[in-house]
RNA sequence: UGGGCUAUGGUGUAAUGGUAGCACAAGAGGUUUUGGUUCUCUUAGUCUUGGUUCGAACCCAGGUAGUCCAACCA
């Protein structure tokens, strides 16, 4: 990935500079991007690996994929392949993948030191009773009655949870720190509980797991990260975090195992977009429900159905980078990404011509059976030191022929002056092609004679003449006319197709709180809250379209641009025989 | 109602005690074989009240508003 090298540092990128210019950490940098397991990555991950793998990347460092499996009970190896998957689309290297569960036996004999030095205790509480004495916010909590149990009693209860002998939920073990501490986080925060759970990874090994307190700060000092770089939501857990890792550094120094500071954490804003929901519980409703058609379609935020709508990974890359990492909540306009999408489409989509919605042109004056072969710029972008677009190797062919399709709004029986398109008495270019005309000659009943309708009066045919000395890279091309250039195929050379147009999937701004907000007031959780807020328009299909010949070859997920409609790419699904195509964004204006 | 964090045009962000700048959006105009692209211009901002200072968006205090924290989730 290219950074520009004057661009400002955010204020992360400014600590991680000032760190190593004063040599901490012996000037290493090291981070980590931890995904949980249990789903699919979305583009608030993406601003996250943006972060995570981006500033060490930028900085000489290394970042390590770190799968944050405690939980056995909602994670899955399945969600392992697809998250590497999405960061190497995105463009991303790792040093190398770890996962939490290669510590568990280390996170067990740190605990067992923490018990043995009177720092944590086994409980033998209700999960009821504990939540009971942790107290409200803004009242202290009480002490446990197992508090200050015997080390040796605590030690072996511990083991015996592990032994698969202990019910889930009979015996945890707490630190012991502060019941009365303003942060929750410190009432006695619990270490381990009973899962008596096959694990993905470790088998039968473990009964009993860590929780992430536990966990991510210890993973973070014994993999030697140097940078825990998370979302906001964990500013309150920072303190733990380094409580835990100063237990863990005094641990190190009487077994001799670490000599290094340990890591530190900090936080910045996670991505919120409007008209988007992004929480993994609400999305997994949708696929369920078959709102949609799984998670990577396209008009999810997950980051393989951006993929499958079209982005490309530099398209998501330039909208985080314009969006930027701060510590202000920040709602993000929707717009923002798509403005982001079209200029680095604009750079990469292939032209196509596509006719979305076609009524039949038919050229009078030209030959019956004359068909023409043409060039089309693939990309009029390309430009060389002059800025004049470069040709070479970047232009097929099209063909021409007197039966054309055009789209139906670019011709309008009356569309006044302001409307530069077709219609009776207009002259309008063809793209690549010939300028064209319609006559306004009327029949006794003052009906267009260019225009042909069926008994409702709908079109059904345009007939037009061409002016065959304005032929594309011919002298008399240069003709200028008030009209607008049209794009269009020809009938017999264009191919059938799908095209799927996507909005939207919300019709509010904020769909999760008007979510809550429905649940709450109505009594209905799940897809009965979301329905009311569902965009019935998020997806129309329209099967009727034609593409020129040329767009029958690409490969899926190529980047298109259907001229003067929008940015389009090939549907992993699309075939020869049946041609899919997705709308992504469309063009400006 | 305890504690933490935050507040700059409509939106996002920069300015790190010394000229409030950029992008998106909106509007006007020019160019154009995409009503695209591109170019020019316009509109519009430091939440509030005090304090420190020669000087405050920036530091301090109060207020207001938003947000996070009371899972045997991460």
């Amino acid at each position: 990935m290219n950074y520009e090298l004057n661009k400002s540092l955010n204020f992360i990128e400014q600590i991680v500079k000032s760190d190593l210019a004063e040599g901490k950490n012996d000037g290493r940098l090291q981070t980590r991007f931890p995904p949980e397991p249990n789903g699919y990555l979305h583009i608030g991950h993406a601003k996250a690996i943006a972060m995570d793998f981006g500033i060490a990347e930028k900085f000489g460092g290394v970042c390590n994929l770190r799968m944050d499996d405690t939980n056995p009970q909602k994670e899955d190896t399945e969600y392992v392949e697809a998250i590497e998957r999405d960061i190497k689309w995105l463009g991303f290297k790792w040093g190398k993948v770890c996962y939490a569960s290669d510590y568990f036996q280390d996170l067990w004999d740190f605990a067992e030191w923490c018990i043995q030095q009177g720092r944590a205790y086994v409980d033998e509480q209700t999960s009821e009773e504990i939540a009971a004495q942790k107290g409200t916010p803004t009242e202290p909590g009480t002490n446990s009655p197992y508090r200050d149990r015997p080390v040796e009693e605590s030690l072996r209860l511990f083991r015996e949870m592990n032994s698969g002998n202990v019910e889930p939920g009979k015996m945890i073990l707490r630190a012991k720190i502060d019941m009365a501490s303003p942060n929750m986080h410190f009432r006695d925060p619990i270490m381990y509980r009973v899962l008596n759970m096959e694990h993905w990874r470790t088998g039968n090994k473990w009964n009993a797991y860590p929780m992430y307190d536990f966990t991510h700060g210890q993973s973070d000092y014994l993999e030697g990260v140097t940078h825990s770089i998370c979302t906001l939501e964990f500013v309150p857990h920072r303190e733990l975090y380094d409580l835990f890792v100063a237990w863990m550094r005094e641990w190190g120094a009487q077994t001799s195992r670490f000599t290094y500071q340990g890591p530190r954490q900090f936080e910045f804003n996670k991505l919120n977009l409007n008209y988007t929901l992004m929480s993994k519980r609400n999305l997994l409703v949708l696929t369920k429900e078959g709102v949609v058609n799984g998670w990577d379609d396209p008009r999810m935020p997950t980051i393989c159905g951006i993929r499958r709508r079209g982005y490309s990974p530099q398209a998501i890359l330039n909208f985080i980078d314009k969006i930027g990492y701060t510590t202000f909540d920040a709602l993000n306009d929707i717009k923002l990404m798509e403005a982001a999408c079209r200029e680095d489409l604009n750079t990469r989509a292939i032209r196509v011509s596509a006719v979305v919605d076609p009524v039949k042109l038919v050229i009078d004056n030209y030959p019956e059976e004359q068909v023409e072969e043409m060039q089309a710029v693939n990309n009029p972008e390309l430009r060389d030191a002059e800025g004049n677009t470069i040709m070479e190797g970047n232009t097929h062919a099209i063909h021409f022929s007197k039966e054309l399709y055009i789209e139906r709004d670019d011709f309008m029986e009356d569309g006044g002056k302001k409307f530069l398109r077709l219609g009776p008495g207009k002259e309008v270019r063809l793209k690549n092609a010939y300028i064209i005309a319609c006559s306004d000659e009327q029949d006794e009943n003052g009906n267009y004679k260019c225009i042909e309708k069926d008994s409702n009066g709908n079109i059904t045919c345009i007939h037009a003449t061409y002016d065959a000395d304005t032929k594309s890279g011919m002298p008399g091309a240069d003709r200028k006319i008030k009209g607008k250039t049209l794009h269009w195929v020809s009938c017999q050379h264009s191919i059938p197709c799908e095209v799927r147009n996507y909005a939207c999937l919300w019709t509010c701004e904020n769909p999760r709180d008007a979510i809550k907000q429905y649940e709450k007031e109505n009594g209905v959780r799940g897809i009965d809250a979301m329905r009311p807020f569902l965009n019935p328009e998020s997806l129309i299909i329209n099967k009727n379209a034609f593409i020129e010949e040329f767009a029958k070859g690409l490969p899926a997920l190529s980047y298109l641009q259907f001229q003067r409609i929008g940015y389009y790419n090939v549907d992993p699904d699309s075939t020869p025989e049946h041609l899919v195509f997705n709308k992504t964004v469309g063009l400006k204006g």
